[in-house]
DNA sequence: TTATTTTTATTGAACGCTCAATTAATAAAA
DNA sequence: TTTTATTAATTGAGCGTTCAATAAAAATAA
């Protein structure tokens, strides 16, 4: 049952939070949309803090996941960091709701030593995948620039739509301009 | 008394909100901070949302009016656009903890219609001061997608240094690389 | 098999706490 | 004195957590 459960709860969580934030999510919140009693909670994860984190675990590995299963060992590295952007913008149209959940817990993160940490995980890989797929195709103090350039760039280009409520369509759009923004980086500093 | 005392709640809410995140933040938190009792936020702002909202107000008359001290008519549409950028960036160096409390805020604004229409009127903002800025330098189409992607440039450099926590040299270390962004706009679209 | 015990999973009411808001009292100013 | 400004105490709603009770499932014994 435990896994079950685990995975209704936190999924209970990615809605409540992406419908009433952060601040208005509560246990109740949490166990009416799981269909389970508010005791469960801490009976699985010890309290509301440790679904929380839970939660943010789980989001954070379905990143790295959604990237892995696309790289393999032939992928180019132009093409790999084209699915790095997918990735990083492909959680919306899994589901629609987690961008706002993710935001909710990065604002969080300042504040929550345990969810700045994973926050410091999940920045400093989208800044070493870039780097490290630039790296092949440029020096190397180019390809920092370019990995910190292009990892502002996705991030700015996420937050802005995040926060206008884009549309599906918007965020298409938003990760249109950050791949031609990688491929100038390469065409600007490429060997 | 009026004027004193909402400018004083208004900053110890800004003090507050970057300390202890907007969950954290109480009334009690704010008039202990500010030196007051908690009742005198009712009467001044008609409840802790008041306060919230008068707060955001502030943060974002701020920022416009530090660039307004900028640009005068005889400024170059190259250097407008660096005192947008420096406004920007500049918020961090007048309070240090202000940069925190305009995230918190922003995430927020995704479950709640007021402070949402307030970071909509900020988005809009930045994006149409650099258009305009960037339309006397390149034609309409180039001004548009230059500002499109400086705005997210700067954001992106921004959110990434509130969230790992940078210091004041990081920060200005972002504010050169957004700045460099934008001059190498200008030379690839300029006339 | 059936009956009995034990374990596991789950509930939801009760508790203590914290919060925002209100109120009555008080102090200061006009 | 009347008005304005402020405090401090109080209220009641809502929160997370705990926990005794219960139901369901599994194991054991008859």
């Amino acid at each position: 049952m435990e896994p079950v459960r685990r995975e209704q709860l936190i999924k209970a969580t990615i809605e409540s939070v992406a419908e009433l934030g952060l601040q208005g999510t509560t246990i109740n919140s949490i166990s009416k949309k799981a269909g389970l009693s508010s005791g469960i909670i801490s009976h699985y994860f010890g309290g509301k803090q440790g679904l929380i984190e839970a939660t943010v675990r789980y989001l954070l590995s379905s990143l790295k996941y959604s990237l892995m299963a696309q790289v393999t060992e032939s992928t180019s590295p132009e093409q790999r960091l084209m699915y790095i952007i997918e990735a990083n913008f492909a959680l919306v149209q899994q589901r629609k709701d987690t961008t706002r959940t993710w935001l909710s817990f990065w604002a969080q993160s300042m504040h929550d030593p345990e969810l700045h940490r994973l926050q410091n995980v999940n920045s400093k890989r989208l800044y070493s995948n870039l780097a490290s797929s630039f790296r092949q195709l440029m020096n190397a103090d180019s390809a920092k620039r370019a990995a910190e350039l292009s990892a502002a760039m996705i991030d700015g280009l996420w937050l802005r739509a995040v926060l206008s409520q884009s549309d599906k369509d918007q965020f298409k759009h938003s990760e249109q301009l950050a791949k031609q923004y990688v491929r100038s980086l390469i065409s600007q500093y490429g060997a």
